[in-house]
DNA sequence: GCGTCATTTCGACCCGGAGCGAAACGTGAG
DNA sequence: CTCACGTTTCGCTCCGGGTCGAAATGACGC
C-alpha cells in the first residue's frame, strides 16, 4: 500500500544524524562525505553509511569527483518536501515558542538554491504586490507563474539580470511559488529566484553563516533591499 | 536545529504499521484504536502504543467518545503534508513504473476532506478552464484564491450548493488550491471542495472502497461528470 | 611503485523500540 | 453492583540498526 512509501521515507529521515546531514545539504552546496562527518559530529564510517541510505531513498545523489564524493539533495522537489516538513506546524507539539530565539535565525535562510525564512515572503509579496509576477494563463496544461514586463525590466534594469539569456542556458521553470496556504506565507522559486540570490550573494547583500542554511543581511544588504524592495530589515 | 525537527516526524513515520494507521486516517474520517488494530493486523495493545506516538508527535488528535476513542488526523495542514509525501517524486528509486497497477486505483481518491488524484486534478482544470476560480488580491496579506461569480452560480444552480451559507457555518478557507507545481497536478480544497465531495458521495457519484481512500467513480457520476465538468472517465 | 588521503566495508557492541499476552482501568449496560 | 467490552499499561522477548575502530578499496602525487 501507500503507507509502505511513507514508512520508508520516514525512516530514512528517521535518525538524527540523517537529518542534521541533510539540514546541512539544505544550503544547495554539495558536500564531500567527511565534511559532513566533521558537521555532524560522527566517525567517518558512520556518515559514510548514513549517505549510502540517503542515497538508497532517493532523498540524495552522489557524483564521483577524483578521490572525493559530493553528495547533494536529490532534486527540488525532495529540497522542497524537507522544507515543508521542517514547517509544518504540529499542533500537539505544545509549540515550543520559537520567536525568541527562532527570530533572527529565521528572518533569512536558503532553501535549497533560493531565498527562503521572513525575507523571502517579503521579496515575494513585493513582486506581487508591484505586478511583476503574474498567473500564468498562457498554457491551459501549465498553471505557472509568469514575469510581468515591468519584472523583467526592474530585473535587467536595477540588477542587470538577463532573464531571456538565463532562459536559453538553463531548462528549468523560470520562476514557480513555493506556497503554504495555511500560514499564508509563500516565497519565489526557480531559475529567477535561484539567480537573484546569486546576485544577492556575489553582491555581498546576504552572506551565509556557518549553519550554511542561514544568511545574514549586511549593511550593503540593508540598503540595497530598502532601495529595490522597498524592505527595511 | 532544525535537523531535530526533521527526525522527530521521521521517527513518527518510520514504522509500517504507523504508516498503515495514517493512511487508513487519510479518508478524513476517524476511527477507534481498536479498528485500526484490525486493520493493520497488530494486537490492540500495539496500536494503542502506536496511538500514542502519533498523538505525542501531533500528527493525530484523539477524542473521547464514551469507552470508544476517535482518532483523527491532527489539521488539514499534517494530511496536505502526509499526502505529498506519500507523492513525492524520488529519483533514485527506480521509479517503479506504477501507470500498470496505479492507474486504477489512484484515478479518483479522498484526501482527507477532498477530492484528489487525477480526477481531484480534471475538477480542479474545469474551475480554472471555465474562469470559476481566480487568484484574491483584495487582501494584499491574503494571496488566495476565491470563487468568481460565474463559479457561485454554477455550484449554486447546478449542484444546489450555497456557498454564502457555507461561509457562515464554516469559518475555514472556502477555497484553497493544494499545489504540485513539478508535476503540474493541481487540485481544489477547503471547505468548497469539502463540500464538494460530500455532495458526491451523497448523490451516489462516488463511492468509498474498501480501502477508504479509494473512491469508484458510478455511472450515474460518469454522466453527471460529463454533464457538468465534461470530464469523460 | 609506493605513500597519502578520502571513502567504504567489515565485525563487534549495544540500545531503542516493535511485538505479544496478561492484567489493570474506565465506561456503559443490565 | 456486577458484568462486558474497549482501551491502556506493564513485563518480557527479540530484532533492527546506529556506533565505532580496524582493515580494505580507490585516486592522486611523487
Amino acid at each position: 500500500m501507500s503507507g509502505s512509501r511513507i514508512s520508508t521515507l520516514g525512516s530514512a529521515l528517521a535518525d538524527p544524524t540523517r537529518a542534521a546531514a541533510l539540514a546541512a545539504l539544505l544550503s544547495g552546496t554539495a558536500h564531500t562525505s567527511g565534511e559532513l562527518a566533521r558537521a555532524c559530529g560522527v566517525a567517518a564510517s558512520t556518515m559514510s553509511s548514513h549517505l549510502g541510505k540517503l542515497v538508497d531513498s532517493g532523498l540524495v545523489r552522489v557524483e564521483a569527483a577524483g578521490r572525493y564524493r559530493h553528495y547533494r539533495i536529490a532534486s527540488r522537489e525532495v529540497a522542497d518536501l524537507l522544507e515543508r516538513i521542517d514547517e509544518v506546524d504540529l499542533p500537539e507539539t505544545a509549540t515550543p515558542r520559537r520567536p525568541s530565539p527562532g527570530r533572527d535565525l529565521s528572518y533569512a535562510r536558503s532553501c535549497y538554491d533560493h531565498v527562503a525564512g521572513q525575507l523571502g515572503v517579503e521579496i515575494h509579496d513585493t513582486f506581487v504586490d508591484r505586478g511583476w509576477v503574474e498567473l500564468d494563463e498562457s498554457d491551459p496544461n501549465h498553471h505557472g507563474v509568469s514575469l510581468t514586463d515591468a519584472g523583467d525590466r526592474f530585473l535587467s534594469q536595477a540588477l542587470g539580470i538577463d532573464v531571456a539569456a538565463l532562459a536559453t542556458r538553463s531548462r528549468r521553470p523560470m520562476l514557480r511559488i513555493d506556497i503554504d496556504w495555511t500560514e499564508r506565507r509563500n516565497h519565489l522559486a526557480g531559475a529567477v529566484a535561484a539567480e537573484l540570490m546569486t546576485l544577492m550573494l556575489e553582491e555581498k547583500w546576504l552572506r551565509r553563516r556557518t549553519d550554511k542554511r542561514v544568511l545574514t543581511v549586511s549593511e550593503t544588504g540593508k540598503a540595497k533591499l530598502a532601495e529595490h524592495f522597498d524592505i527595511r530589515v
